[in-house]
DNA sequence: CTCTTTTTGGCAACCGATTGACAATGCAGT
DNA sequence: ACTGCATTGTCAATCGGTTGCCAAAAAGAG
């Protein structure tokens, strides 16, 4: 049918079939009149070649618009530049910025990023981990559900860090959320509030206990009542459905585990006339987008999500660059990327 | 210093160096009793193999828990299950459902999604572009800010698809803006509206031109004046800045390029005291997330994004799996996703 | 019970780069 | 001129699959 010669009319198909039309270390050996090695020590190792040798090969390289092909290389390696971010849900905006500075950071020192997403299910985000660990370096598993000795297992195959979870023996970023918590209970104290609720995330997510665990102890040490109430799924929706759960509660304030349930909270109050802050105080966590036009505006403990993508990225891979040193380092992993209250108009004096 | 057998202490760190330690074809063959071909064959050409044989290979794989090396099979055949994403900025949560279908369409036939971002920058799009085009087997580039040669040249070396942006002999995705357009217009017709203006994107932005082109001739027939002001940034910063130009111009309603300039011009509006709908009117582009959150609510022109992404997708996926057949469509690649209006709060009566 | 045809499995040559071992070359010191 | 030592470049094996070609085995035909 598609006799060689023949025209293709209509399309830019002549693309090359097996193999990429793309130059190779030999093509430009041969160029250059050295041996392929020469070439590929010349291109990988500055120095090991003689100058004027190395000068030829580049101009070589250049001419035929040569770029090594990652496969050739990953195969005797085993590296590819590749690294993976695992999120739980892309359409958590809580994610922009930390797949932004993940992107940077991995950028910067000419990684490539490879993106999945779990879709919130252990089981998913499992399957994907699977799938993606082959293709690269090392992993980020951001908000992961899967549980610790899962990790655990797939960090003995390839380095790998955790955001936003803490997990024994393995490098974990998380944010210092102590200061935006105490800064919280203060601002909420200092309103009146007396009687306060945490509405909890997801069951599996280690950074939803923490909080918790962190706002109960300060409020506590305040002298506040404190109740949680959830697992609950951690969208706006997950919001929502707590409304009429924290009338019937008698808090004055609430403190969401993070912004789109504090969103979805708010919405609801306002689809049934319940007044904000007026009537219950709002408190939301990560300062997302969008968080600040809502009506009122949302008070939020500002995580330092772009940084801590970058942070994540680079402990990865130094990491990979050194197995040995920065494999795991204990438990000093709480990194020091604090928090901090924004207050804006979803938060004000107690009720009655 | 690590003498082999001293215990590492308090470490995961005895991955093995060089190779992966993950079983190969070859072990499967030592295994199986066969020759390491047969396992290839077995594993990738099914019906090649005696069934029993095939059986007894496949149970091998299974109890060594064998997972191809992508690097290894995308060395010989060119291919590598993976497709990038190219998307202009991350932080748009116009992006979110596109990221999403895109993931989706690839996840559902075992390919990987490879994520990269331009920044907004032509120059950092080429070269994001160059790096990542030899790891994959096709592109999907969106909003793109290349030349139509670039795109042209690029789809000379691998599939490519573009989306929200038409390229002649490339693959494209677009949404059919023309109902969401036509029924806008109706909209601020009946409301009184006379004089609008439509606040334009970037200038190498394709979509933007291509609203505005669809704009003026609906807004002509309608026998509506209509001015374009821009390029601006497609961000809420650049919508923020148009708020004088706007209210200069006299104009009763503006169309915003995209939801996130409506948004900083309905933002600037409320902090400059100027009502929004009753002095202007607001509509802008996309539904993303936020836009109903706003006070008042943004109307809006909903773009099916969600399909978009799955159907640029599957178009590349076509091109990548039969690429004589698929290659371009010539003209008709305005795909039939339609586009519609939803009308919140941000429009209203023309003033006075 | 041959002879042909179809299955089935093995051999070996790739894909493109990396790298240890070694040879050739140049240069200095004696 | 001869040895010693660097420096520079070459050879060949290797990473883990894929695949064209062929031979052995099995099935079917006469």
């Amino acid at each position: 049918m598609t006799s060689p010669g023949e025209q293709n009319p209509g399309s830019a198909a002549k693309r090359k079939a097996g193999t990429n039309g793309a130059a190779t270390i030999y093509d430009i050996a041969k160029l250059a009149g050295v041996n392929p090695s020469t070439v590929s020590r010349a291109l990988t190792t500055p120095g090991r070649i003689n100058e004027r040798t190395e000068a030829k090969i580049r101009a070589a390289a250049a001419e035929l618009n040569y770029r090594v092909n990652p496969f050739a290389r990953a195969l005797p390696t085993g590296r590819t530049k590749m690294i993976a971010l695992m999120v739980a849900d892309i359409t958590n905006p809580m994610f922009f910025d930390v797949v932004r500075g993940a992107e940077e950071a991995a950028a910067e020192v000419g990684y490539t990023l490879v993106m999945t997403e779990s879709q919130e299910s252990a089981q998913r985000e499992a399957a994907s981990v699977e799938r993606i660990m082959p293709m690269v370096d090392g992993v980020v598993l951001v908000s992961t559900r899967l549980p610790d000795d899962r990790i655990a297992a797939l960090h003995a195959e390839k380095p790998i860090v955790t955001m936003n979870r803490f997990v024994p023996g393995v490098g974990s970023v998380v944010p210092d959320v102590t200061p935006g918590i105490n800064q919280t209970i203060e601002h909420l104290a200092n309103l009146g509030h007396k009687s306060i609720a945490y509405l909890a995330g997801p069951g599996p997510s280690w950074m939803s206990r923490h909080r918790w665990d962190i706002l109960l102890a300060a409020a506590v040490k305040r002298g506040m009542n404190i109740v949680e109430m959830g697992p609950n799924e951690p969208t706006q929706e997950g919001g929502q459905r707590l409304l009429t759960r924290v009338r019937a509660s008698g808090v004055t304030a609430v403190v969401a585990y993070n912004d789109l349930m504090a969103i979805g909270l708010l919405r609801e109050a306002a689809a049934q006339d319940v007044a904000v802050p007026y009537q219950v105080s709002i408190v939301g966590f990560d300062d997302i987008f969008g968080t600040d036009f809502t009506t009122p505006a949302i008070t939020t403990v500002k995580t330092p999500l772009l940084e801590l993508g970058r942070l994540a990225v680079q402990r990865l891979l130094a990491e990979v660059e050194d197995p040995e040193s920065t494999t795991s380092d204990g438990l000093a992993v709480i990194s020091g990327l604090a928090t901090s209250l924004v207050v804006r108009g979803s938060t004000g004096p107690a009720a009655k």
